[in-house]
RNA sequence: GCGCCCGUAGCUCAUUCGGAUAGAGCACCGGCCUUCUAAGCCGGGGGUAGCAGGUUCGAAUCCUGCCGGGCGCGCCA
């Protein structure tokens, strides 16, 4: 065996006993390694871990379940870490574990220490990983801190398995949007300058709005002052109905009158406050990015007309009604989309186009965080991706479901323009950052999730994080105690002696921590963080039952160093489950 | 109308991508602190997995239909 710093023990159990039945189903005559199928039992009444392999052949060979189970046992070659092996239903193969087949886990994680559990085997992987990309065109909600929690785990999950991961977070500064933010802004402003008028319904409504239009007015007072009148002319009537068409001409007003150098001022102000404020607020969030991809470089660098033309010289392009058409239906998707609208525009679609050769000329493989509203979207990116010549199956675009948000019975609306929403900081400074990062992510993502902003609040001790964290600081107490008691604990002697840890919760706790490695391999080629916020609560569960089953700090010597190696490797794990999660392992509680 | 996601205990959710008697938390009932943190442990009640079929040794999981919920279907972003 080679020394690798970082090794993959993921499946180590599994792969020992795959193994055995392989040696087994060889004597037979049999050639069936890929079969083999090894999984944890549910009932301990069924062993440690189970087998199918006798039923998956019998029906393969027509023989009987149970004969075929019989002969593969009875096959099995001698061995150290099988204490029994039993034949079960109707044709399961039982295997009980000895302490003693635990020796190389207990081993490895006191060496590796918080690199336990990390792999190789997404080595050579490069990753671009995209999430929240929310518009700056307001702080994030709640809403959006579902994506940014899913995506910031997921990315680190992956990074643990040896991939390496780009996490990227495009901002939309072009476009509609932004012009409609500050188009508010500056009506704001001219509220500040005295000016009294009707709010378009259509118009950001935040107070951020103001806050930012103040900082503009406290600095240069009057100096982009225009009546209102003349941002108003030509508008139709400020109802539901005519919205769009009322904000779009209040645009245009604003731009002609402030002129496009000011009216830029006012865009780049709005813009560069709203986009720090998300920074800072995903930072504290524990959620780092390598990059902020910027929307209007992509145009004003060129890429964006590379892109398109790219699609012309494959023909995927054509002209239509005086706008330009890409034929995303050629691959699969329901409408062929517009890439240069009829007033020369470009959509936003084709800065999707432009992004996504740009993701795929500098990485492997792209991975798309989209929220439940986008995902009507994957058909058509993967049409460009197609289109271009991409590899589609090297592209993922995980969905994750919105968060209802209630408090108490009530459900919570939510709509940013309107600026009804409780924002991500809010959340934060309300239930703290650990509870908010794994409440997130304890449920699948593409799952609905409701949201009880008033459990959350008032009742935080309910969330399982703090049992989890309580576990780690539990095993930590422990340990400071050790010298107060004039105990000592040496881990040689324990590991020499890990045959007395021969009790139920000391069997299931072993158990549990085998299955680390797995649990951060599947969580992570599935993309299913959830598994991993599962697992820790399950091993925390385990934990506290030993803890309270058994006592550690006891004069006997053997059995005291035995049981604190187990204890040992358990907050280490737990450590290093909840740093993948980025939420504290604290030592005292 | 079409497309995607979903429907599991009173509530919020798991169920190792087809396995054995479907599990936790919260809530409810009963026990456990002169002993390593009671933010804990042990025990109990609680289910036709939306409904109806199908596939097979075996289905919450796969297929079909129906019912119910969420989201999406622009020359918006």
């Amino acid at each position: 065996m080679s020394q690798h710093p970082v090794v993959s023990y993921t499946g180590r159990m599994k792969k020992l006993l795959t193994d055995l039945i392989d040696a087994a189903l060889k004597t037979l005559g049999i050639d069936a390694t890929d079969k083999i199928h090894i999984e944890y039992t549910r009932d301990s009444q069924h062993g440690d871990f189970a087998s199918n392999i006798a039923m998956t052949l019998a029906k393969l060979f027509k023989k009987n379940p149970r004969e075929l189970a019989q002969q593969i046992i009875d096959a099995l070659p001698p061995n150290k870490v099988v204490s029994k092996i039993e034949l079960a239903g109707p044709g399961f193969i039982n295997f009980y574990l000895t302490p003693e087949a635990f020796l190389d886990l207990l081993k490895a994680i006191n060496t590796q220490k918080n690199k336990y559990g990390l792999s190789t085997i997404g080595k050579g992987r490069k990753i671009h990983v995209e999430f929240v990309s929310s518009n700056p065109t307001g702080p994030l909600h709640v809403g959006h801190g579902r994506g940014a929690a899913y995506g910031a785990t997921l990315c680190d999950l992956l990074a643990a398995i040896g991939c390496e991961v780009h996490r990227e977070y495009y901002v939309n500064d072009a476009g509609r949007q932004m012009d409609i933010l500050a188009a508010s802004i500056y009506l704001r402003y001219l509220e500040l300058c005295g000016e009294k008028f009707e709010f378009p319904l259509n118009a950001y409504q935040g107070d951020y709005v103001i806050d930012i239009a103040k900082l503009i007015f406290d600095k240069h007072n009057k100096a982009y002052f225009h009546a209102i009148a003349d941002i108003q002319k030509n508008t139709p009537e400020n109802t539901e109905e005519k919205k769009e068409e009322y904000i779009d001409i209040i645009i245009e007003n604003t731009k002609s009158s402030l002129g496009e150098k000011n009216f830029e001022i006012i865009f780049n102000t709005g813009l560069a406050i709203i986009l720090a404020d998300i920074k800072q607020d995903l930072a504290e969030f524990g959620v780092d990015y390598q990059n902020w991809f910027s929307e209007k470089k992509l145009w004003s660098s060129n890429d964006g007309e590379k892109a398109i033309k790219q699609l012309k010289d494959r023909n995927y392009i054509y002209e239509k009604d005086g706008a330009i058409w890409f034929k995303s239906t050629e691959f699969g998707d329901d409408k062929d989309r517009v890439v240069t609208r009829e007033n020369g525009l470009h959509t936003y679609f084709a800065s999707d186009i432009a992004y996504h050769k740009w993701k795929f000329d500098h990485y492997n493989e792209v991975i798309n965080v989209l929220g439940a509203d986008h995902h009507g979207y994957i058909p058509r990116l993967k049409a460009i991706i197609m289109a271009l010549g991409y590899p589609v199956e090297k592209f993922h675009a995980p969905i994750v479901q919105f968060a209802t948000l209630y408090r108490g019975k009530e459900k919570v609306p939510m709509s940013t323009r309107k600026g009804q929403f409780v924002t991500l900081r809010e959340l934060r400074e309300e239930v703290g950052k650990d509870a908010a990062r794994y409440f997130y992510i304890s449920r699948k993502a593409d799952q609905h999730m409701d949201f009880d902003l008033e459990l959350a609040k008032s009742k935080s001790n309910e969330n399982p994080v703090f049992y989890i964290q309580y576990a780690h600081a539990r095993i930590c107490s422990v340990f400071r105690q050790l010298p107060e008691k004039k105990l000592d604990f040496n881990f040689k002697v324990g590991l020499e002696n890990i045959n007395l840890l021969s009790t139920e919760p000391e069997k299931n706790l072993l158990l549990m921590l085998t299955r680390y490695p797995e649990v951060i391999e599947t969580a992570a080629t599935q993309y299913d963080p959830h598994l991993v916020a599962h697992y820790l609560k399950d091993l925390a569960e385990s934990f506290h039952a030993y803890y309270n089953a058994c006592p550690f700090l006891i004069p006997e010597e053997t059995l005291r160093h035995a049981r604190l190696c187990l204890v040992d490797a358990t907050r280490q794990i737990l450590s290093n489950g909840l740093q993948l999660l980025s939420v504290s392992a604290p030592e005292t509680m």
